[in-house]
DNA sequence: CAGTGGTCTAGACCACGAG
DNA sequence: TCGTGGTCTAGACCACTGG
């Protein structure tokens, strides 16, 4: 580090959070122990302050380091990891892969909230909101089924919107900027109407994706949505 | 935002990101369009341009707006959305949703890697690793069912480890930091082995994660976790 | 109360890439 | 080519919080 790297575009504090992690990986610094205070780190790196500040914060971003105004900066003793997913549109996913896309709205209602639907939307049972039920489909066999409620009072300012024609996928995430969003992932026997839109058998375990938004109004939509078997979903680092 | 907030510990950049976000949510700034460059805002903000910019590298990361070097600032068509889990150690995840924790180790033995494995690891099929099935329980209940497969030659520098008494989970957050973490959900059936592992029934579907980490020298160690029926894994945002 | 990280600023130079 | 974001710097003040 104290060599230049000739010719290099890495930013110096990449650089600078590169050397630390080593330290840390190859154990010269253990967990635990206290680190040199920025001050120190700049001096040792030939840079400002706030560039070693901006190295060290993206290490306590990954939970890589624990660091406390007056304590100062330690390796992290239980280094609480994370994954990061990707929410992109079904279309670009589909067609990232190689497939050609195909999309089907199986039904569209105005029907009352059930129970834990309102639960998860945060509003009172009975309402009645658009439902809406499609299977997205790549080269032609069923990706991923969905079943979607949706808040059309929280969609102020737009035109009135025909979900039996519209990708309501695509749609919402292109009109229905959010403040808040809620997912969780977990696995389901298929039940019949799964295994029917995914043209699979009952009883086969799906990945189920579950995904709330809100805005200043209130819920937006809320979704189920069912994947293929075998599907995986995948993070880096 | 012309206004200080009086006795406000928040950040200005996060004042600044919070009001971008708010004329995008309420589409004062429709979807695709340029907004004022940084020095711009800097001016209308009462900020130092370093300031804003920390500011819309918050929301770029977000993925609400696409910045490019002299194509100036959009906000994102097609907003690619994040979700962020947190990996905490099991025995925490378990004591801080208020159950006991109990870990039990069902077999240790020193394997040739089978074909699937040695892929996921990038190594040779047939190599001799240490093989570990473990159950975590909550309360009693089985709660994750993890088979292991271990690397001793990626930890040098440590004693060697009883993985027979000592939780491997444990012990290899706080001993192998790694360099890169490889992450996938998925669905499965449980098999019989699962079944009995988790007390649950053969087919019941599992969540089931894999993860796979690397140092410098190598792969560390993969796991393939095997959630209880009806386990959620959720994030926030 | 004092040491450490958190944040901001004004200014500067540079890299990229659209026009 | 030249406007825009990317990054760095030196200096400053402040907010926590451990001792």
């Amino acid at each position: 580090m104290t060599e230049r790297q000739a010719g290099s575009t890495t930013p110096k504090a990449h650089l600078i959070a590169a050397e630390v992690r080593r330290r840390i990986v190859e154990r010269e610094w253990l967990q635990g122990e206290r680190i040199p205070d920025e001050v120190e780190l700049a001096v040792e790196f030939g840079a400002a302050r706030a560039t070693v500040n901006k190295a060290l914060q993206l290490l306590a971003d990954e939970g890589l380091l624990d660091r406390r105004r007056r304590a100062g900066t330690r390796i992290a003793i239980n280094p609480v990891r994370k994954a990061t997913f990707e929410i992109p549109i079904v279309r670009e996913q589909i067609e990232g892969a190689g497939m050609s896309y195909g999309h089907r709205v199986m039904a569209v209602h105005r029907s009352p909230l059930p129970e834990d639907v309102a639960l998860r939307l945060g509003m009172a049972a009975g309402q009645r909101l658009l439902h809406l039920r499609a299977v997205h489909y790549g080269d032609g066999r069923p990706f991923q089924y969905e079943d979607r409620w949706i808040n059309p009072a929280a969609l102020p300012g737009t035109e009135p919107v025909d979900f039996g024609h519209v990708n309501a996928n695509e749609w919402l995430v292109r009109n229905a900027p959010y403040l808040r969003a809620d997912m969780a992932f977990s696995a389901a026997n298929a039940d019949r109407r799964d295994a029917r839109m995914l043209q699979t058998d009952p009883g086969q375990a799906l990945l189920i994706l579950q995904r709330t938004t809100w805005n200043e109004i209130g819920a937006i939509t809320t979704v189920r949505v069912a994947c293929h078997p075998g599907y995986r979903m995948t993070a880096a680092n």
